[in-house]
DNA sequence: ATAGGGTTAG
């Protein structure tokens, strides 16, 4: 067994103390070493000092390791208990909490429920746990904690994240008392429907709208509010909308300078709302940036076609002493595709990996296909799909047959669109909210169009007839030209 | 002795 890095007096007396040093743990063996003295040690085998440990780990604690610091104490702990729900991965706190259900022998609280309501929310990126939320919320309803405005608050935060937003309203409207956080919950869960971006940004406004006319003591925006309500705007690109919230931000929510997160939701706001000019006075004043900020920037420059002066901010950022990350690159290679920039960014995407150390996804990969794709280099951009580590999805592909379609390859649009509608048939039945279905259809139809192949084109649109798909009429987001005019 | 909410993306 290794050595312990610190001596054991020195170490259990700074746990002892009031507020322990940050970051005390480092590694499991230290956490199973220290454990272990602590339990041949009887004064100081106490919930606090073990939650104390537990909380001070630097990763998420195996559910192993959670079940055997549990099994210590006859009758259980639920102050222990709660902790380790709230420090463990959100999967392993679900299963942890289902576990306990099972064995009956501990009476949960209100933290609890916050804790795992919290958990199912958190972990709702890659499978929905929608169903197993769902039955704590019975759980909650059925031992009275409701009426707990945390409680509540955490499961209408809950519903909002695995996509029920539904459920989350309704949720919101029968809760009696509801706090600040409540009412964020709300509105933030409106605005970040990932696969559904702007859909419920008007019901956000609304709600915002709500709040502010509020008569409840202490329900006032708070900064997370204002964040969620300059989403919101940017979603909508309703610039003069997101001017008067810059304002009510300037007047009611004072602060000397701007907090990095208020700034980076101007940023973005001014930005996609084509309003280039503010979202640069607004990033230059502020204090404080991080990777975020200097990433609203960087597609800000991408959306206005400025390439060149999005490619410099990764000086910048250096200069800085802030790391890209992913999401930077995909806005810089979105700089790099609006303006052209073919050889730059086939560069960057080599350096991403090699200088940066970040591994390229799927969102990376699809963006070099978008790039050589709008430049005309169809046969590079295939043959660099073929060589991909990861499988290409169906964004990929509809930006290569868009690609084709632009420069008239008849060949290989057909090949593409054959894919495309491949892919489609497999997902079909897995995924519900499948993005504009009709699209590939009518990609493929025109390409044939563009052949004069009238047969096949007939052949597409019959598919769609048998298939029942419709077709869906475009829209721009942008309010008016007024701003952009006035910035010219 | 335990708490809820935040910005970036093809």
């Amino acid at each position: 067994m290794q050595s312990l890095p610190m001596p054991r007096r020195y170490l259990i007396s700074s746990l002892l103390q009031p507020k322990p040093p940050l970051k005390l743990i480092k590694s499991l063996s230290h956490l199973k070493q220290i454990h272990a003295q602590l339990l041949t040690n009887d004064r100081l085998k106490s919930p606090p000092i073990l939650a104390q440990l537990i909380q001070r780990f630097s990763s998420p604690l195996a559910p192993t390791h959670a079940h055997l610091i549990l099994t210590h104490f006859h009758p259980p702990n639920l102050y222990l208990f709660n902790v380790l729900i709230r420090c463990t991965k959100p999967r392993d706190s679900i299963h942890l909490f289902a576990h306990w259900v099972s064995k009956s022998s501990l009476s949960f609280d209100d933290s609890t429920y916050v804790f795992v309501l919290g958990a199912c929310a958190r972990s709702c990126t890659a499978v929905s746990v929608l169903f197993e939320g769902k039955q704590v919320h019975a759980r909650v309803i059925k031992h009275g904690f409701l009426s707990d405005v945390m409680v509540g608050t955490t499961a209408v935060h809950f519903y909002a994240s695995n996509r029920d937003v539904g459920s989350a309203r309704r949720l919101f409207d029968e809760m009696a008392v509801r706090s600040s956080a409540t009412w964020n919950a709300m509105i933030k869960g409106y605005c970040s429907q990932k696969l559904k971006v702007g859909e419920y940004a008007r019901d956000a406004f609304a709600l915002f709208k709500e709040m502010l006319v509020s008569d409840v003591s202490g329900v006032t925006p708070t900064d997370t509010t204002m964040v969620s309500v300059l989403s919101a705007a940017s979603q909508l690109g309703v610039l003069d909308t997101g001017t008067c919230v810059h304002g009510y931000i300037e007047k009611a929510i004072y602060t000397p300078e701007l907090d990095v997160f208020i700034g980076t939701g101007l940023v973005d706001m001014y930005a996609k709302c084509g309003c280039l000019d503010s979202a640069m006075y607004v990033f230059k004043r502020m204090k404080e940036r991080n990777v975020l900020t200097w990433t609203a920037m960087v597609t800000g420059l991408a959306v206005h076609g400025k390439g060149k002066q999005a490619l410099e901010i990764l000086d910048a950022m250096e200069a800085h002493c802030v790391k890209p990350n992913s999401v930077t690159f995909t806005s810089l290679f979105s700089a790099c595709c609006h303006a052209g920039l073919v050889e730059e960014g086939l560069c960057l995407f080599h350096s991403m990996e090699r200088e940066f150390g970040i591994e390229p996804l799927i969102q990376h990969y699809g963006c070099v296909v978008d790039l050589l794709g709008r430049a005309g280099h169809l046969k590079e951009a295939y043959s660099f799909v073929k060589d991909m580590k990861v499988e290409p999805d169906a964004v990929l592909w509809r930006s290569l047959l868009n690609a084709c379609k632009v420069h008239g390859d008849v060949v290989m649009g057909e090949k593409v669109g054959k894919i495309l509608l491949q892919l489609q048939q497999q997902t079909e039945l897995s995924v519900v909210e499948s993005s504009d279905v009709s699209e590939d259809y009518v990609a493929l139809s025109n390409v044939y169009a563009y052949a004069e192949r009238w047969e096949d084109v007939g052949m597409v649109r019959d598919m769609m007839k048998i298939k029942g798909i419709q077709t869906k009429p475009g829209c721009s987001s942008v309010q008016s030209f007024r701003g952009r005019l006035l910035d010219v």
